[in-house]
RNA sequence: CGGGACGUAGCGCAGCCUGGUAGCGCACCAGUCUGGGGGACUGGUGGUCGCCGGUUCGAAUCCGGCCGUCCCGACCA
């Protein structure tokens, strides 16, 4: 890789000739903004607005500007190389889908809102995609016959359409965002969980060539459906979700999956009693008043259900005081589509009372929390104002069903060894599916197997968020003076920067320019009319990971300077120059910063 | 959808409480000086003060409605 990128440049600059153009900056579009745009809040978002790499066009919908498309290419360009070299085949699927195929899949009821419909002149009901298993199956369905052609990985870099709630941090969660989604369809199981590992090796490559710190963790599958799933998250503090990774063994899951252990509570065994508690009703003012351990209390939430055999109804849901519940976990423990707390007056119409519910007596379903199985000598809402229980012994008092219901913390055991868990945040950008056939048996992908049986072919589906990607990057790339671009990903590998307007300096510059050029490497030349001090600042500003200085000062002495961003800069001799930055630019390929 | 904040020049903001000529910094244009880390000076350009309505002699300012943006929550890959 490394001999193409300098000696074979007949080939490469051709196939990068967008993402490695040469560029003078007079020429170029980069509005760079010196102050923080009001609006931004995470440094990524922040950055690649002051940067001129986006702008927003609408809420959650953002221009690439020519800087950031270089970016976006060259995340693309690695994501494309591994997934070639992993065996997949590039296609390009619709945005525009037919409600047909999403009414067959069942996903045209189930997917909610943030699927965007619309009807065409004809009133033909249609969406944009969010992401394509059913537009893939169809089209495999219609081609696949014999189990010869299996298996098949298809996959596409293209725009998708989700309608977000809330769309925030720029590029980090848009409505419209650039993805790189593939699709695999095999014989049997067992060539699904192959392809499965294959994907997951896949993209551990891209994300260590693209530089970052990640982590893959077990997930949820979610709205995709499916039985095995893991999520690839870029460790960073202004991540969105939560994921819990032992400290000891390699366990990690996202906490809407994640599992742990923590003790039996210590309580001690009595009478069930009635204890008066004055408007007590949160668990701090009620382990305040009875001076106990929040450990001690049993926390009841009750949720109106939508979906699944509790559809319509009110359950009552407990953890330990100072648990949460996760709500993934319910929603899969109920089987149900959506949840959504329970109004007062619902609360009412089961026997509870807002601020006081316990799973004593209430009625209405009780699901609770593996840790409260064999939990005695609990406090509880009694069910009455300003009243608890104390005593509650779970086997003797409470009727319940038992699930992994609360969400892990900092410090529980871990399921698979016992060490300490631990939370970290991340951004994600992947995740990789056994679909199983989810998808393939309403959308009929179906093949004639070597017993010369009609079967059902098995599917994997595997995401990257590209244009999140970007953003991820810059959450890890960055200083107080701007981004800081792995070379691979920079819109430029070298910034040339020109002191003055004198004939020497342009002569030299222009020189240097081409012969950078020339040796494969993507310069923006920067000539502008400007102060050094703008140059420096705009160059460190969008990132560009090489500088080069040209002035009439070093001319004289023949020699230039050249050095990374963010270090120190050193004289070399003119003649030298191309192959020094060369070689400064393959010690920084591959280094993570 | 609930809670909060905000909307004045390309960007960042003041003015609003207490109604009376629309301002500041940066950017932009012209010129002079300068010339190795967002330089100085002089003179300029640029605004339906988010939109609609109301109160008033007079509204950026007060009142009502709407739209948009951001934050927190709920939801989501």
């Amino acid at each position: 890789m490394v001999f193409r990128f300098i000696c074979a440049r007949s080939t490469v600059m051709c196939y990068l000739s967008l993402a490695y153009r040469p560029m003078r900056y007079s020429h170029a579009f980069i509005p760079t903004l010196r102050d923080d745009p009001a609006d931004a809040e995470v440094i990524s978002h922040k950055l690649l607005l002051r940067a001129g790499y986006i702008r927003r066009v609408t809420s959650g919908v953002y221009d690439f500007l020519p800087l950031g498309l270089r970016v976006l290419r060259r995340i693309e360009s690695v994501v494309r190389e591994e997934m070639n070299a992993a065996g997949g085949e590039e296609l390009l699927m619709p945005m525009v889908q037919p409600s047909e195929l999403w009414k067959a899949s069942g996903r045209w009821e189930k997917y909610g809102p943030e699927l965007l419909r619309f009807n065409d002149r004809h009133q033909h009901e249609s969406c944009l995609g969010p992401t394509h298993e059913e537009v893939i199956c169809d089209l495999v369905a219609r081609e696949l016959r014999s189990y010869k052609q299996l298996p098949m990985n298809l996959y596409q870099i293209q725009a998708k359409f989700r309608d977000e709630i809330r769309p925030r941090f720029g590029l980090m969660r848009g409505r419209e965002f650039i993805m790189k989604d593939a699709y695999s369809f095999h014989a049997d199981d067992a060539d699904l969980q192959r392809e499965y590992q294959n994907m997951f090796a896949a993209y551990q490559r891209i994300f260590t060539r693209l530089g970052l710190k990640f982590r893959a963790v077990e997930a949820d599958t979610g709205s995709i459906g499916g039985s095995d799933s893991h999520e690839f998250h870029v460790l960073a503090d202004s991540g969105e979700d939560l994921i819990a990774h032992c400290a000891v063994c390699e366990y990690a899951a996202n906490v809407e999956k994640a599992e742990s252990i923590r003790s039996v509570p210590d309580g001690e065994a009595a009478e069930l009693a009635g204890v008066d508690t004055p408007n007590a009703s949160s668990i701090e003012e009620v382990t305040a008043f009875l001076s106990v351990d929040a450990a001690l209390l049993i926390k009841t939430l009750m949720y109106q259900v939508s979906g699944g055999e509790f559809d319509g109804k009110v359950v009552a849901v407990c953890v330990r005081g100072d648990d949460q519940v996760q709500e993934i976990k319910l929603l899969h423990a109920l089987n149900a589509d959506a949840l959504e707390m329970a109004a007062d007056t619902e609360i009412e119409a089961v026997g509870g009372v807002a601020g006081f519910v316990g799973p004593v007596g209430i009625n209405c379903p009780v699901l609770c929390d593996e840790s409260l199985r064999d939990a005695i000598g609990m406090i509880a809402g009694a069910n009455a104002v300003h009243s608890h229980l104390r005593a509650v012994d779970m086997g003797r008092d409470v009727a319940a069903v038992f699930a992994d219901l609360r969400q892990t913390r900092a410090g529980d055991n871990c399921p698979k060894c016992g060490g300490a868990m631990a939370l970290s945040r991340g951004i994600e950008v992947g995740q990789v599916f056994a679909l199983g056939r989810r998808y393939t048996q309403p959308l009929e992908v179906c093949f004639q197997a070597q017993n010369g049986k009609r079967e059902t072919a098995t599917m994997g589906c595997y995401g990257i968020g590209v244009s999140r990607l970007m953003a991820a990057i810059v959450e890890q790339c960055h200083d107080d003076a701007g981004i800081a671009w792995p070379l691979e990903m920079a819109p430029f590998h070298v910034v040339l920067i020109s002191m003055g307007q004198g004939e020497v300096v342009v002569q030299a510059s222009q020189d240097l320019y081409a012969s950078l050029q020339a040796s494969g490497l993507g310069v923006l030349w920067d000539e502008r009319k400007e102060r050094p001090g703008v140059k420096f600042k705009d160059a460190e500003l969008i990132g560009i990971p090489l500088q080069v200085v040209v002035g009439e000062r070093g001319l004289k002495e023949g020699v230039i300077e050249a050095g990374v961003r963010g270090g120190e800069r050193s004289s070399v001799l003119l003649d030298d120059a191309v192959a020094e930055i060369t070689a400064l630019a393959e010690s920084l390929r591959g280094a993570v910063i």
